[in-house]
RNA sequence: UCCCCUGUAGCUCAAUCGGUAGAGCGAGCGGCUGUUAACCGCUAGGUUGUAGGUUCGAGUCCUACCGGGGGAGCCA
């Protein structure tokens, strides 16, 4: 790609970011830096404070401004909260008790007005309901900065972790058409829409609307023999079934990437379309994969706590104010495990009421899982040993013909961050799981191939990227811990 | 999908029993100041989500729709 000039020296002006100057820059030296502009204070002596942040760290550069700056009177009047400005100074000692150092301005370029009039971002405190409405500016904010800060940090730590572990890093698809995997709703993939629209326009030309009959996937007249894929594709619910066919040949592995659940749920903790980690590992079993869990998550919370302290301080501060602690907490204990049985034995035991019955056989609820956690041991606990019929197919049977290899990991606050098994690696016994799950064993030809052709036990977990973050930043709703959230009746920017 | 709450100035909220629309913050102007959640004064800013209904009179009561929030289920 061509670039021109002036793009080409827009991008090469800038020589240091906020961050840095903050932490390292040395007074004398001269720098140049661009970023948006937070507040400006003026004083009558003819100088002003700006104060210019440009997303590399929570606090900004303290700018001053002078009459000497070339053009200073009319440029400093557009120098307002939320323009974009590029300054090049010298960088001294700050006398002010705020910061170490500061920029004294030589040249200050106005590169972008903002209108303070009709500019949402105010020099005040928002609702996270009305930033969610402007998602395209709230990453400007103080609170959106540090999380999308520690969103890549996590992202960064989950490679470091696997990585150094000898995972392989393996894309399983997006599309995928095991319609079959019984992880939730599915959003369907067709071509078959446009086409029947085409065809509707056709047909009728007054009418912009197809018939309801013909869009309808679930009517009968949606052929998906015809469609893009020759049979019905959809987003993926899961890489799971794919990252354990590479688990069992290349050893383990992991995906991380986007995951999409078309249920209509409207809660704190769910999401339409969210990021989940899946490790898969071969000749591992159900105490490995827990162990493994757990060393994980204090791992990726030792990585954010050490690389962003600033952000995590904010959090704390202002956000909720015992983040740091739980997190400090979680990362000393060993995470406490009890099997699903000794879990309803404990709740059945704990002499208080329940919205819904406990009882052997049924799934806990949030009331349930939330007293254990929070109340009961304070702090994670993983619940393994779940009955059978209430878990999926793939789950390893136990002996005892009641209970499958199932864990959850729950934290306090959040709940359920982790849910994985270790996997029914036995061709007969999968086979007829299947059947007793009323699936068509056909349909998994290539997984029951992966039990007929050297088979391992092995196992494997998914974690939630943003049930993570929660969990980390101690934000309360998981819109606003994913850039752009997509929820029922909610897919804007 | 179900239950509950909610929608008033740019933002956050108030408005008693149904009786003429208020504050703080933000913004503009002025003052003060090596300031930094700045401070002091003045000014502007409204079709009370939309459409109906009840009433002499509706921000307030009723119905429907739309939006937002919380909880439940599903799960990560």
């Amino acid at each position: 790609m061509v670039r021109s000039l002036e793009e080409e020296s827009l991008m090469s002006g800038i020589t240091h970011r906020v961050a840095q100057l903050l932490s390292e820059g040395e007074p004398g030296s001269t720098v140049t830096v661009g970023g948006w502009v937070r507040t400006r204070r003026d004083s009558k002596q003819g100088f002003s404070f700006i104060e210019l942040n440009d997303g590399s760290s929570m606090a900004g550069l303290q700018v001053i401004a002078d009459n000497t700056v070339p053009g200073y009177e009319e440029t400093i009047k557009g120098v307002q909260t939320g323009s974009s400005i590029r300054v090049t100074g010298e960088l001294k000692e700050s006398p002010g008790a705020k910061q170490r150092v500061e920029l004294h301005a030589k040249s200050l370029e106005l590169v972008g007005t903002s209108d303070v009039e009709t500019y949402p971002l105010q020099k005040k405190r928002h609702s996270f309901e009305f930033l969610r409405e402007i998602a395209h500016l709230r990453p400007r904010t103080n609170t959106f900065g540090a999380i999308a800060r520690v969103r890549n940090r996590v992202s960064h730590g989950i490679h470091t972790f696997f990585q150094s572990r000898g995972f392989l890093y393996v894309h399983t698809p997006i599309i995928t058409t095991s319609d079959c995997e019984g992880a939730g709703e599915m959003f369907t993939v067709t071509t078959l829409l446009q086409e029947s629209r085409a065809q509707g326009q056709e047909s009728r030309a007054e009418s912009q609307e197809p018939s309801a009959a013909s869009l309808d996937p679930g009517s009968s007249t949606l052929d998906y023999s015809t469609d893009f894929f020759g049979k019905k594709a959809s987003l993926t619910v899961s890489g799971q079934l794919e990252a354990e066919i590479y688990a069992t040949s290349v050893g383990p592995c992991y995906t991380f990437g986007p995951t999409f659940r078309a249920e209509n749920s409207n809660t704190t903790r769910h999401l339409a379309e969210f990021w989940m980690i899946e490790p898969e590992m071969p000749f591992y079993e159900l105490d490995d994969n827990m162990q493994l869990a757990e060393e994980f998550i204090k791992f990726l919370i030792n990585d954010v706590l050490q690389n962003c302290a600033d952000d995590m301080e904010f959090f704390n501060q202002r956000i909720e104010k015992t983040v740091l602690e739980t997190l400090r907490h979680i990362v000393e204990k060993d995470f406490r495990r009890i099997s699903y049985t000794e879990a309803v034995d404990i709740l059945t035991s704990a002499g208080r009421s329940w919205d819904y019955p406990v009882e052997w056989g049924h799934n806990l609820q949030a009331e349930h899982e939330r007293f254990l956690t929070e109340e009961h041991f304070q702090q994670p606990i993983i619940v393994y040993d779940y009955p059978r019929a209430i878990k999926p197919f793939y789950m390893y049977c136990n002996d005892d013909g009641k209970t499958v290899r199932a864990m959850d990991v729950l934290v306090p606050r959040v709940g359920e961050i982790i849910g994985g098994s270790q996997r029914e690696h036995r061709l007969d016994v999968l086979e007829s799981r299947i059947k007793e799950c009323g699936l068509d064993p056909e349909e998994y030809w290539w997984y029951l191939d992966l039990r007929r052709f050297g088979s391992v036990p092995h196992a494997g977990f998914g974690l939630g990227l943003e049930r993570m973050l929660l969990l980390l930043t101690g934000m309360q709703n998981i819109r606003d811990v994913i850039p752009f959230p997509r929820t029922p009746k909610n897919a804007e920017f």
